[in-house]
DNA sequence: CCTCAACCTTACCGGTCAGTATAGTTTCAG
DNA sequence: CTGAAACTATACTGACCGGTAAGGTTGAGG
């Protein structure tokens, strides 16, 4: 149900992704989508509301692969490197464009913009997830090894993107697992 | 001499940083360097290589500061760690905009797009820099850890980017040591 | 059969965009 | 004093923008 409003975003996201956000029209978007502009205001009050939507859509699809990815993993330092193997499938999928979030964020400079405030829930619920892992791996301060993983997936997202350059994460990887020992050792240290 | 035009570079930069580049109108930009539309266009031919011309410049300027910064470094591994310094630096100083380059990178999805080719010019840059004291360091392979230099610069710069999060430098450079020791270590271990 | 909601088409609004045309003014070196 | 270069001002083109108005078409449920 509500076919209309889910073809829209997918179009959005399409256009957003591989043209970007600002340079977008409405137009361009109804016409993919198979409707007209007229119908896309009447699923969305303006081009932002829906702008919003398919962060939060797309979100949504990610949480749902991460769940679907550390369900498989025996413990919690291979779910943590797992999340390279997520940041990697998905440059690749979307043909090396790098990260919307990211990206959106490059568009909308205002901090308190509801883009900006989405592209925050979203980064946010990585950090937690990674915060989460962490803390099941025994480590001494979860929330500093999750901020370096959080800047491992960044660092080779936005780098790979702007080269083409997958083996990257390959290098991403094996810094992790060197960071995550070093938070371990610290550990039994204390 | 050629004030007009430094002055109107000036001007893009500070309008393309606060609020991006698509949205900036060359009106606005040709209105705070204080002459005409006619004016600009006598020294660029068009927007885009106005944009062009910025980023070369704001490139040239950061290869000025990383050489004056790297020239008070007593060794490799200090002027290694001086680029976060640089990159903290530099994030502070435009209120938390992020990088220039990434930004219009986002908003320039053509990868042979000239935009584009200034982006990659920059960061070739900057990788070729690390690589070069990664190789003064004497580390096994170079351009290996370099990269990971630059996996953490970047994570690190556009993480602090999207939260006004400076502490997080902190964390990436405590990883940047980890990981120069352990190209060391490697490289004793060969 | 009728209603109603979702969709359609077409046309429009005011505004902004990059870029150009025309012509008048300042500045300054030879 | 002259003349060219750099700058000014104003107005324009054609296109696209986000968003709206008004009214026609379709089809499923009561």
């Amino acid at each position: 149900m509500d076919k209309t409003r889910t073809r829209l975003i997918d179009s959005a996201l399409r256009l957003f992704l591989s043209h970007g956000v600002h340079i977008t029209g409405v137009t361009a978007i109804a016409s993919l989508a198979g409707v007209t502009k007229m119908t896309l205001y009447s699923h969305f009050p303006s081009k932002d509301s829906l702008i919003v939507a398919c962060l939060d859509e797309r979100d949504r699809r990610w949480r749902e692969e991460v769940a679907r990815t550390l369900a498989k993993q025996p413990d919690p330092v291979s779910s943590m490197l797992a999340f390279f193997d997520l940041y990697e499938r998905f440059l690749l999928r979307d043909s090396g464009r790098g990260c919307l979030f990211v990206n959106s964020a490059a568009e909308f400079p205002q901090p308190d913009h509801p883009v900006r405030l989405a592209v925050s829930r979203h980064k946010q619920g990585i950090r937690e997830n990674l915060s989460a892992l962490a803390a099941s791996a025994g480590v001494r301060d979860p929330d500093i090894a999750a901020e370096g993983l959080f800047i491992l997936l960044e660092g080779s997202f936005v780098s790979g993107s702007m080269s083409q350059d997958t083996p990257v994460f390959d290098t991403a990887r094996r810094m992790a697992q060197g960071w995550i020992q070093q938070q371990e050792s610290q550990e039994k240290s204390a």
